[in-house]
DNA sequence: TATGAATGAGCATTCATTCAT
DNA sequence: GATGAATGAATGCTCATTCAT
């Protein structure tokens, strides 16, 4: 990566920090560790980027674009408020295991802990509830699901589906359990499918 | 603290780094911080704990210990499974809310990537699966619950708590949620009473 | 600053670096401070002087002419060496504390311990002793004021009103002295007219 | 110095911390250059002292109490007050000549930029006019010296002898001139016997 | 037991300067 | 003329750890 000629530095420097997020962590992650990954000076990176905040700020900023335009686009295809219920979740829990760097920066970090990402910026994360609030409001509209509260309640799913994802990335779950079926599990569950 | 007679130095050592460990983080915690708290030099640390690591496992394992013991209590208490399951579930979500600190270091670090925290350290946490995991059969063989395969139900049923105490923890759930709702909500679901 | 017609780039930058010398001092200020304040790019300073050094050595050339037109104009116009003296000794306090920035890279700067601001750089500065020793020496000739060697004591009058200068602009004077009282009082010393 | 027995370390950083204000100025001081000629490393300078600034406090403390108890000493010494003004003077321009790094911290910051070197860092500073003041006091009411007010007229020396200590040590003043000769003249002036 | 002293590696950040375009 | 991009060295400071006493 150090000697490939580099078109786009701060695309390079951005993807490197999502891979080096994923191996060590946002608290291992050192600006010294990009620059050598990237195959540049540390001075480079802060010519693209203020500082260590804004270079994750803009990474938390690119997560909510991506999953936030994956879910609208959901929302508008699926007319059957179930089944969209059902494709929001899929797509929640697949962004979470597909972008472990982006979900542990937009959904794992502690706004309290770290002020210098104040609450404001995860705001957006609110979206991804709204869709599925929406969905089940609908839902229950048409008898579909015995749901209470449906702002409520997708937070009741948005909760289920952080702690699998969680858990999974971890890898805290049971080797023997296959992630797969967790996650039909998880969704047969959310959409009260229960029997086996 | 630094002033007032140390029956065990060790204990304070260990109480001391929990409460830095809610206020700041893993990350921010250091072994300077703990000394000037605890009121005693850093080379006393070291006499007690050969390392940082070891510190932070000896607190692992008192987490477990504390978890466990209430588990295992509930479990001689309750004949009834399901109500032997909701106690479970409730003492668990508490349990992490009331020792976020214990809670993180049990359940929220990720082993891949702390080479030093090796799995089998956390080996003792699917105790907590199986305790449900117990509970949760006999609810199937008296017909109490429809699940599927127990085990791999009770993982379920620990991703959605734990994502529950996550949020909750992290203040990501929107601020007009009453916790305690979410609590009896999630409560609720696992026991599968999801009308109103 | 940045979006206005900029006639003359160079003057503008001096003016720039002037007044974040006042701001700041010499040892805080940087090129990129002086780019982004005028609103260009770091290069466009180094198009227009070959590097700090030579930047500042401008200010001091530029500080050092205009001091000398002003002794050299007060020179001209006074007849009488004491009014004239007075004259020369008002102007430069006057100078000092007005051109805070100048007279800090004039006067302040240590020649030997900044290797690249050589001696030879600050020989103009004896031309503002030298218009003092000249209505010394005539002031001596007719009899109106008693002193030693001329030069000499131009030295004297200059270490004096430096003193003043550099105490009144560093805030170290007694706040309960006015400083124009000070500055007044330097005067009749100068001139010994010591009675009250 | 890297190699020799140091008894006293934190004597040896403030000793080399003072050399190398001589030679480089306070803004081209650095911990680092401190630690190298010291011959130890950075971490055991901040063992010493919290940082940089806290390192160069004690400096300038230690040259108010160096400097006061010589005035102290003086003041006690001398009965007669025009003696002892002019000790007080020799002992002050000594005091700044033998002792430059001290004097710079001490009478050549400008706390207004410094901010943090508080201006009560230097209120000791005013010890040093008031033991002039009082001279000035008793000269004035034995009818030794015809003098303003005291206070103000102390201020009107300390700036002389300022201005002389700075131009001596920074080599503004004309090679040709004597340094010696430099301050008799000026204690000559300040005890107005300015004849020949 | 407990400490004071020391270290080396690391951190985020800033700087004067260069140079192809 | 002017800029955007890049660098290498420096800065103040913190850290986990060691060890003689």
């Amino acid at each position: 990566m150090a000697s490939s000629p580099q078109p786009d530095i701060r695309r390079t420097i951005l993807d490197v920090t999502r891979e080096l997020l994923i191996e060590q962590g946002i608290t291992q992650l050192s600006i010294r560790m990009i620059a050598r990954q990237v195959g540049c000076s540390v001075g480079t990176i802060y010519f693209y980027f203020h500082n260590k905040d804004e270079l994750i700020h803009s990474l938390i900023e690119e997560g909510f674009e991506k999953l936030i335009e994956l879910q609208d686009h959901t929302e508008a295809e699926f007319d059957n408020p179930l089944q969209r219920l059902e494709q929001l979740c899929r797509n929640y829990i697949q962004f979470g295991l597909d972008n472990p760097a982006y979900y542990e920066i937009m959904f794992m970090l502690n706004p309290e802990r770290m002020a210098r990402f104040p609450a404001e910026k995860y705001r957006r994360a609110r979206r991804s509830v709204e869709v599925v609030a929406s969905a089940l409001k609908e839902c229950r509209d048409q008898g579909l699901l015995s749901v209470g509260e449906p702002y409520i309640h997708a937070h009741l799913i948005w909760s289920f589906m952080h702690g699998v994802v969680t858990l999974l990335k971890a890898k805290r779950i049971d080797r023997r359990i296959d992630p797969a079926e967790m996650i039909s599990a998880t969704i047969r569950h959310i959409l009260q499918q229960n029997s086996h």
